[in-house]
DNA sequence: GCATCCAAAATTGTATACAACCTCCAATAC
DNA sequence: GTATTGGAGGTTGTATACAATTTTGGATGC
């Protein structure tokens, strides 16, 4: 009952929560389990949180729903999105369909400035790799991503690649294979080294390999993990 | 002001409007250029028109405006969209990344039943062709390639789709080229028929090269005509 | 013991009231 | 004549009250 815990280590906003700020909050509690798949969400217990009336709720629980990050159910309330196997599947074919063309777009544009910015992120990366925390370095992964897109400079296909990303993260961090060892690939090295030389080619292969990579260090075999609490399990919606 | 007539012809609902069918009439009436774009649209009015609350409106502008078909402002309200020139060259690269892969998926899924169901849109289509009735045209050209993504039975993938062609439609309806005679291009035709063949590679070039055509007969070099009223032209937002 | 059903409690859906903000226009100063 | 400022009107942002629906718990019957 007493979600608290999970949201409150997040916001300490002052005074006026958006419907947008909120809606952040939450997208990362997912992202990082806090909340994990299927948790009610109460309207009326989100808002005691942040401070703000149900109106304001609504609003963020309407976006997340558009992110596929939680699930509205009418007349029933919102739950934390639980993907299937078969949506994780899905979700990284579209992927597939669109971050090798756009890395391809992307290694015929990055400036200086931009290959320094990915330097960054995959050395902040790493940086949370070896202190262990795997959140920050599943967000950062997720950022390099999107900032790939962003180099490419094509807003329209960014936002789907920034919403399949945060799909992914949730897919990740359900599916993810815990017997392998810590995933140090240097996949995001080697697309860095192909945009600084211009080689979209390379960097449109490399990135369709990684995708596939990433894909099958999922385990969509087994059930999604029902470890932590067997609440999800046995919730029957 | 009195923009009533263009959303009345569309409704006629009997009592209670949902947010969802609400977003749907709206969308129609933003395809079919009753509303024009850049028009203001106003919570009290339009919630007035559905014999709805404000609340409800809200919901289905937040879905609208997720779909690009509205811009939100804050304190502002909300306008149709006006998408520029750039925006429509986005919206058919993503379309050109996404989907003459579906449409190989679906040449190798097609049932009979669904190559019938192929075969009535098309006919449907040329029947409103030669009818005259544009936007009617217009809507199931959009159906045609939307149960296409379908039948390749990706969820993830048709959902981007949907939502780009909705995009499509009002960007066709902003920057089609009077000049042009009418579009009885034959290409729906010839993808029904190589997804009869189950030819995938053919279906594949031929929504490839279907979407160039699309965008060629775009006239993205003059302004967005300013021709109906010159409202939208004169606003400065 | 088990299933069914009904009523109370809790939660969401909707409408409305009030607050905050923006827009517009007129009045004033330069 | 032009620019600025002030306030009135109108629209959106938010909170809250009420209605409708679901859920829950126990009582009843078999």
């Amino acid at each position: 009952m007493d979600q608290s815990p999970a949201l409150s280590a997040a916001p300490a906003r002052e005074i006026p929560a958006t419907s947008e700020a909120v809606a952040e909050d939450l997208a990362l509690a997912i992202h990082e389990h806090r909340l994990p798949p299927g948790t009610k969400l109460s309207e009326d217990e989100v808002g005691e949180i942040f401070g703000v009336s149900r109106t304001v709720i609504r609003a963020a629980f309407q976006k997340l729903s558009h992110d596929h990050l939680i699930v509205l159910k009418r007349n029933r309330g919102a739950f934390v999105a639980q993907p299937t196997a078969r949506e994780a599947r899905e979700v990284f074919e579209a992927r597939a369909l669109l971050e090798p063309r756009t890395a391809r777009s992307a290694a015929e544009r990055a400036t200086p400035a931009d290959l320094a910015a990915l330097r960054r992120h995959i050395d902040d990366e790493h940086a949370a790799l070896h202190a262990g925390d795997m959140g920050r370095a599943l967000r950062l992964s997720g950022l390099f991503h999107i900032e790939i897109a962003r180099i490419a400079d094509q807003d329209t296909i960014c936002e789907f690649i920034t919403s399949l990303i945060s799909r992914s993260s949730l897919i990740i961090s359900l599916y993810w294979q815990r017997r392998t060892a810590i995933c140090e690939s240097h996949a995001h090295d080697a697309l860095l080294r192909a945009l600084a030389d211009r080689d979209g080619a390379r960097a449109e292969e490399l990135m369709k390999s990684h995708l596939l990579d990433l894909l099958s260090s999922l385990d969509l075999k087994s059930a999604p993990e029902a470890s932590p609490s067997l609440r999800a399990a046995l919730r029957r919606d």
